[in-house]
DNA sequence: AATGAATGAGTATTCATTCAT
DNA sequence: AATGAATGAATACTCATTCAT
């Protein structure tokens, strides 16, 4: 009887690990062409296709396009702030340096990869999806800022910084990474000739005028 | 028949002053439109409405949507460049005090008004008209950072400013515009509630970080 | 210049003539299929197809499938209950005539044309149509069962009628019409054969029996 | 391989007893949501659901949707008339107690019960169905039919009722029944307020109606 | 020049039906 | 016998575009 079982189950096994890939698979499908072409001009077709499965299909896992856009929002926003509170708990040089070492963090993890994409989306799609957006500002906006305050904050009660103003100080972090994402985005497509710009370098440029500022020194 | 035609025309007469008008009053309606929706959830008939006319006067002056959104855009990049190129010029101040000019003249003319929308019209929809995007990039991108490299060596030349690498420095003066300005149109609706954004004040506290940085002086 | 005016509004004339009768054509085509197949099985294709018109037509005067049909139902539930009501105040004859009148005039005016498909229609459909099936009750079964009403009571009074239970006795004379509304749209298709059923003398046997029961008087 | 076939077979024998009742299962369930919502709106998937099997099992037992109605309609049209037709033989009252037995019978024996429902359908989707309609003429209408003018003939044969036209006088017995069929399935739902239908009353007093006539005796 | 009625190609969505397991 | 994942044909509805007036 066992036996039956067994293979019963060897049987649903290989279903399952079907029926469980798919909403995986149409999520990277939809990922990839919302990022390239918005999401008005994805079609559901296309969605579909791209993930190797009938239109149906696709409406069997997500119940309507707006439904597999939000999807595609959350599966991509991880819960990565929880490991990077933790790093930062442990961090132990300047914080100039955990500076250095969190954006660089970022455009390896985050920006570098196809994640970046969704910050793209949110930005040319928020207007239309106000729920969202809200959902974006909740999951990933406001934790966001709150670590790059923590970060701020450190280097100005160690004296490492001077006393700006936090929540402004909040953006020149932050832009910098902004920037990346819409300039492999949108406008990288057609960049200037002539000039090329390597993230890594932009990063470690951007934050060298960060922290030194353009000014010299006195 | 002809009689009909002839009288027609006649009392269309005091119309054709108005001809003119026409073709700009529907630009305004499509480019806030266009900036409130994006181009895909722009209707038409919206465009038509808001202009006060008829959906077949907007094809009379436009021959499709595509055209009407690539005239929006062209419209709305103006030649200001010819005039802020005479200002730094004949500008007589210190350096970081020139920035400090160009960056609130820039959000005094352009970023606080209308005009900002097709930046971030540019930055949603650029993938989908690369034609335009290349048309931007002439128009607006290259001579933006010209200006703005002017600036940083001027800065440079006359001892006020390190030695950055300029090309990545004009990023750090860009992306702070380029923020308020999606600010503005996208994710400024659902903004951190308790922290109330003033451009102004923002616009100062950049100009303080990238100038200072954010590092105490040794 | 009211020449021009007068060629004008003999243009827009026929344009209104068109446009007026539009809607009209569409109702009468969607009248006949929506009695035909019935709601579900009729294609919003196929009723512009009957009327003449594109698709989308269709929709330019009918929000959607299911407004269609709401006003079929209304434009085909006429006040023609004024007009009863009126005569049957100024009726002179005795209440079994008045009777007579009354079940053969509804039959030339509504139950031999296609005004009774909605009957059927609504049959079929109520329970699809709350809001519907509302309406129909308050715009032809309420006003339909008080002018029955009225004739029984008459008779009553006038002695002429028996004393019977009214409201029930109001479904004596209801249902031959209902079974004639029937028969045409649904059974009659596949009637017996043998027995060719004419809704005239089915209505005077009806009435025969109604007003002098089955029974041989004592 | 075979080996689990012979499993599975052995597994599933105690499921085969119930083989022969899913159908019947499958049929109820149809019945249930084909008058309430007719064949167009009934989802295969809701009358799979309500009997508690899969979708995939329906179509196991009933090739189609259309067969699967066929089928429900078949199955409810008992051959209950060779009993009423066996009672008639042995009745021995008077034939207006003999009309007031029938009318009571099918009321407690069909009317009040789901077995109603097929005469709601049968009006509805009739038109849709020619060839249902027509084997509902042959095993419900015309033995329906005989029935009844076996009823009225016995009548006047016994001169218990007046020499009415037999053909046109079976619709004045059948159409009470009609009416209160279409009552509970269709129009009930939004009856008249302040007016509640006893089937048992209204019954009685159609009878009443029915033997008596309305008018007056002379 | 202006209109707005008409169009029809295009798209999301549903649901009966199939079939591998 | 039973499942339920997958399908794709069918259909309501939208909207840029045309054109007669």
């Amino acid at each position: 009887m066992h036996l039956l079982k067994q293979k019963i189950e060897e049987v649903c096994a290989k279903r399952k690990r079907r029926k469980e890939a798919r909403p995986g698979e149409l999520l990277e499908a939809a990922l990839d062409l919302f990022v390239e072409r918005g999401f008005a001009a994805t079609r559901a077709d296309d969605v579909a296709a791209r993930a190797g499965v009938s239109k149906g299909t696709l409406f069997l896992y997500f119940g309507s396009k707006e439904e597999l856009f939000k999807a595609v929002v959350r599966e991509n926003i991880s819960g990565r702030f929880r490991l990077w509170n933790t790093e930062f708990e442990t961090f132990e040089g300047s914080t100039p340096d955990m500076l250095r070492y969190a954006m660089n963090a970022w455009w390896t993890n985050v920006g570098a990869t196809k994640a970046s994409g969704i910050t793209k989306l949110m930005m040319s799609e928020a207007g239309n999806f106000p729920e969202l957006a809200a959902f974006y500002q909740d999951e990933v906006i406001r934790p966001g800022n709150a670590l790059i305050r923590r970060i701020l904050q450190r280097g100005i009660d160690r004296g490492e910084f001077r006393a700006i103003n936090i929540e402004y100080g909040i953006y020149s972090v932050l832009t910098p990474m902004m920037f990346l994402t819409m300039w492999k985005h949108s406008m990288g497509a057609c960049a200037e000739q002539g000039f090329e710009l390597v993230p890594e370098d932009y990063i470690a440029a951007q934050l060298d005028t960060l922290l030194g500022g353009l000014c010299t020194k006195p």
